[in-house]
DNA sequence: AATGAATGAGCCTTCATTCAT
DNA sequence: AATGAATGAAGGCTCATTCAT
């Protein structure tokens, strides 16, 4: 009977992390429309439809709860970008494989993006850093593979010759900048056109 | 009377004015350090050394010196960015001009980027955008006019056929991403050459 | 399964009810001694024995708290005015209910005639009457009942031709100044031959 | 030169005594309005077109102010009282001419009602009242004297056989009733048969 | 685990008062 | 006397966290 999908916990474990996942997914939603320091744990119970004291039962306390709601989907992230570049044959493959699969998921978790790579890489106050240092590390750790990405195809010579760091840097900026429009919007409509546009002027921009 | 630079204003107004400056430049280093909500009048008014009523004299309250905070920077950006675009000729040297003089402004006042350009762009929520609002409309108001410059030399040949939208997007998106970088850092180091390849990089994507 | 006088609720809603109460007759007492403004939170949570922050899971905000301590003692008033009035038959006989019910009231609730009925109908700024407009619809509403009886004792011969509001008028500025002494005092004795002398005073003013 | 009419006061004298009245002006507008604790320096400063400095060089601080601007008020009161009830003749013709002067000088002196003798005469705290302690002084001299009138009209056999103080307080209270309906309003308008009704409704009540 | 009432430290804001000019 | 910029203590309100049930 015990012996489910959720490889060999019983029920009681089962029921656990599926409130824990409840949660994550009300604090996401919260944390994204207010930001951290203005979301609160009484609005995050409200929505999660737990109390507030559950929450405490679940996460030691609001930072912890902000820092396990970044860090799931980041560890995600990580996942399904490298298990997309695997995929993929070639340097140049690989960056394309990279760059739509970043673009599936961030509509695929708009607001995860609002709360994480939007914006506060570069603008969180040294506090706010490290509340989200665990994310990080996993967000540069995909950069550098990123980076090695680029490093074989320069040596391919498929790329031209220019730091690789910076081409990572470059397509994030690109990224993140396309992503920001729809962050401001209630309502946000995708056009694929733009993304193949922007995916275009990046290659020739890296391309020999 | 009075042979000073501040065009024909006497002693008190000149006084109130550096008093004013002073209360923002204070704002501005603790707002890009704590960020809006969690920084405090309380230490704005240490900062600046004024008593946190004195604050109040100068500004109606916490968001409304916020506001004036990013606006005066703002201000500066679009000005000195529309006069730099000006001097240069043609399409191409209208962009550079426009590249360098956006790095230079960055190096020159870092913390200001890390209020306003850094992420908030995307990731404000719906109340701390209309505390920028008029910042925000002069951002637009300068990207639009990139944008078309853009057009302009899409029409001249000197760029390939492509949104010109979508390519201040990109131009906007490899600044910030580069911006970024150092406002992690306690000491960032400017490197000349970095900024060289980004720029090459993006003409490249850009031109025909 | 609660067998208590308080109609079928649970342990919860009664102690929810029985905490209101302590608030609100420790901010009773503390805006009567200090007045609306002067009045704190602070002081008004010591009273109660709560924290400052109990008070506003229990009220929205100081406006609020005083209104509902207002308004909880002018709905008491009303009902037991109206009780005694109707009770008594002939114009007469009302109007001496009326004033004995009032003096019993005073004798009952003296700090709430300090807040309500003493002094600041005629003298509370616009924005205080706001604050207790509901109350004063009330008085108004009780006041405008005994200008009834007046009326009616008017037409059957009872009283004098005389503006029926304005003998209402009196009867209240007589109470009011009656009891005004008694607010000076910490601790008023009771003079019942006074009040006495004061309704026949006034009935002697009023009848035919 | 200096003999006007300010008795033998020279320019600075006189000088003194107009800025110093003009403040007490500005400040009983004012405090009619808000009351004594949501009245501010700074607001009686602009009404008063003085800087808010300059009001402590006439008086001490907020209270004096409050206190002097009573004071003034009341020391009119009583000597214009004093002298309409010394002119007439008999008992009776005191009271009446004690009345009608009360009413002439609320209508004149309307702002001043509000914040003396309507309301807070009983309602005022502990702290308020020692603020007003002179003019309550006054105001309960006038009161005695008053008292004095009835005690010798009861002995004539102009009036019944009651409490002269009583007697007092129930005119007064009816007065007060009468002002603090005006109090109320934007725009008031006085319906002079309204006095003459209250009036004979007193007299009747305490006449033989 | 689940609840939610209670807590109290902390922040924004106001305003009486002072003081250098 | 006159000014008004500066001060800072005090008050209303919020919200992360705890704890008895």
């Amino acid at each position: 009977m015990d012996l489910d999908s959720s490889n060999g916990l019983n029920r009681k474990e089962r029921e656990f992390l599926r409130h824990r996942g409840e949660i994550l997914a009300a604090s996401e939603s919260v944390f994204s429309e207010k930001g951290y320091v203005s979301a609160t744990m009484e609005e995050i119970a409200q929505r999660s439809e737990f109390a507030v004291g559950t929450l405490y039962k679940f996460f030691e306390n609001k930072a912890d709860l902000y820092r396990e709601t970044v860090l799931r989907r980041t560890i995600l992230l990580e996942q399904v970008v490298v298990d997309a570049i695997c995929e993929a044959d070639g340097p140049s493959d690989k960056i394309q494989a990279y760059y739509w699969c970043r673009v599936e998921l961030f509509w695929k978790h708009l607001p995860f993006h609002r709360i994480f790579l939007g914006g506060p890489l570069g603008t969180m106050s040294e506090a706010d850093l490290q509340l989200v240092s665990g994310s990080l590390e996993r967000y540069d750790r995909m950069v550098a593979y990123v980076s090695g990405i680029f490093r074989d195809g320069i040596e391919r010579g498929e790329f031209q010759t220019l730091n690789p760091d910076l081409m990572v840097l470059a397509l994030e900026g690109i990224l993140r900048a396309y992503f920001d429009q729809f962050c401001r919007l209630d309502d946000p409509v995708r056009d694929r056109n733009q993304e193949v546009q922007l995916f275009e002027l990046f290659m020739k921009g890296v391309s020999r």
